[in-house]
DNA sequence: GGACGGTGAAACTTCAGGTTGCCTC
DNA sequence: GAAGTTTCACCGTCC
């Protein structure tokens, strides 16, 4: 096999692979197995290059005002980017992801640092892959991650347009490694593929679709249909797959989700062939794509809180209790204290049964306590940097979660609808709202008009300006000194005051606010 | 003698990601 | 399993 020597200059084979690319004027993709390690090599990587690119320079500063208040990682990533090199994960905001992905193409950035991400999905071929570490954390321990994914992100190597080839190295410790590395993933064989689909919240999942838009109506059918799927064809043992629909069904029934139209007396074989039909809240259980566990679970919770005391954090929680929302906030040794006590101060306003401390599901539901307290200071406004500090949730994790929040919240909100929870429903409407702007309910007015976010509607909250009324008494000067001139135009042009009036400048010290 | 700061070894802690789903302005 | 972080014992210095 041809070898091929590369100058040591720090010691380190991953860093030493990436100054190389550079230096023979390529491009090299880096993958590191956590976060902070893809941060570190970048950081490395960056402190060793010399220049001072005006045009980096930029992106850099645009890298760092991709949030309103930049968090530490913001500065580490604008640190790197003015060197070229950037690091990438699911920490980062889309915005930052974007900015690095789009000038690693028009090749302003040579090296990116990053987790899996890349690897999956993003069409971003480099010269070269350098595969720092193989190894990863799991329940069980450090373990080889399997090979398919090792293809996967030896496969970004080689840009079809600008290279005849790629290269994909593995940086191994020892030479024990090595040896082992070459085996396990050069010479290896992917792995196969195994079908999920009798994991229980797809399976059902899927069935309560299918009854909802009438594809299938009677168990036969159902059966008919699993039957044609890989799942089927991968395990051929059709009479579990029946006991399993046998119950999903059993579930759905139980929940109101869906209904038998049943004769008085009705055997096991009629049963098999009689009609099933979602009901009204099946049927858009079916349309928000939910598990209808979570759907399920949503119904008593709101039958627990029709007699109870509630408030945000009722609600929160709830929401941090599904698997959707999953993964949850880790809660750490050091933490344990501090969510315990929050516990205390709230758990006569939570709407499920506190498990024991000796259950094993009580460390997921305290994750659910911690994940909740993170989203209850995101809605009493504050930024990304204390989430990070107190939380370790990065900005753009944190846009993951509320998102996803976001969309529980609203099926919270439809399954209230329709159960006629209308307290419910305008307590949930407005937690919504709060949560997406990440404020004070007190800010719910102002954040209705397009330009205002957390930011401005908390500056004008500070003078004095707190609802429609109070805006539209405010003269345009006086606003385009609290919000800049183009956007107190725009403000007062969607409360219908429009004026051509140009206000002078920005004031002294105006923030440029992007917006939220 | 005691407060304080510096140092280094030992003990402890932590560790990827994402697709779809909904509505609305 | 490895890297970063915290803890703690130990030592020298200064008042």
């Amino acid at each position: 096999m041809p070898t091929k020597k590369i100058s040591s200059e720090t010691g380190n084979a991953a860093l030493d692979l990436a100054i190389d690319t550079i230096k023979i004027g390529k491009q090299a993709l880096v993958f590191a197995n956590t976060k902070r390690s893809a941060e570190k090599v970048a950081e490395d990587i960056a402190h060793k290059i010399k220049t001072n690119d005006k045009k980096l320079a930029d992106l850099g500063n645009s890298a760092l005002k991709a949030l309103s208040t930049p968090t530490k990682q913001c500065e580490r990533l604008s640190r790197c980017v003015k060197k070229g090199i950037a690091f990438h994960h699911a920490g980062l905001v889309a915005k930052q992801r974007e900015l690095i992905e789009d000038n690693f193409r028009l090749g302003n950035i040579k090296i990116i640092c990053a987790t899996p991400t890349l690897a999956a999905g993003i069409d971003l071929p480099a010269f070269r892959t350098i595969l720092k570490d193989l190894r990863r954390y799991t329940s069980r321990g450090m373990a080889l991650i399997p090979v398919l994914e090792y293809l996967q992100m030896s496969g970004r190597a080689g840009r079809p347009k600008y290279d005849k080839f790629g290269e994909a190295i593995i940086a191994a410790a020892t030479e024990n490694d090595k040896k082992k590395l070459h085996e396990t993933y050069i010479l290896g064989i992917p792995e196969d593929i195994y079908s999920k689909l009798a994991v229980e919240p797809v399976l059902r999942t899927y069935i309560l679709s299918l009854i909802a838009v009438n594809f299938v109506n009677t168990k036969k059918n159902i059966l008919d249909f699993f039957g044609k799927t890989f799942w089927a064809y991968q395990f051929m043992d059709m009479e579990k797959l029946s006991l399993i629909i046998d119950k999903m069904l059993d579930l759905l029934n139980g929940w109101e989700f869906i209904q038998y139209q049943k004769d008085d007396f009705m055997d096991a074989d009629k049963i098999d062939n009689s009609n099933v039909k979602s009901t009204l809240l099946g049927k858009r259980v079916a349309e928000l794509y939910i598990d209808p566990l979570t759907a399920y679970f949503f119904t008593a919770c709101f039958r627990n809180a029709s007699d109870k005391q509630t408030n945000e954090f009722s609600f929160l929680q709830m929401i941090c209790h599904t698997l959707e929302i999953r993964p949850l906030l880790r809660t750490g040794v050091k933490e344990q204290e501090k969510v315990q006590e929050h516990l205390l101060k709230f758990s006569s306003l939570l709407l499920e049964k506190e498990p024991s401390m000796h259950e094993p599901e009580y460390e997921d539901f305290i994750n659910s306590i911690k994940t909740a307290m993170m989203l209850q200071e995101w809605i009493n406004e504050k930024d990304e940097q204390y989430l990070l500090d107190q939380f370790n949730i990065r900005p753009g994790e944190l846009r993951n979660k509320l998102n996803i929040a976001d969309w529980l919240l609203y099926c919270s909100e439809e399954i209230s609808r329709i159960l006629h929870y209308q307290y419910l429903r305008k307590e949930l409407v407005k937690l919504r709202l709060r949560l997406k702007h990440g404020i004070k309910e007190e800010l719910l007015p102002l954040v209705r008009i397009e330009g205002i976010g957390r930011v401005r509607a908390r500056k004008l909250f500070t003078n004095k300006i707190k609802d429609l009324k109070a805006l539209k008494n405010t003269n345009i000067t006086t606003l385009s000194q609290i919000l800049g001139g183009k956007v107190a135009l725009s403000v007062k042009k969607q409360i219908g005051q429009e004026t051509k009036e140009i206000p002078k400048g920005k004031r002294k010290g105006q923030l440029s606010l992007e917006k939220y």
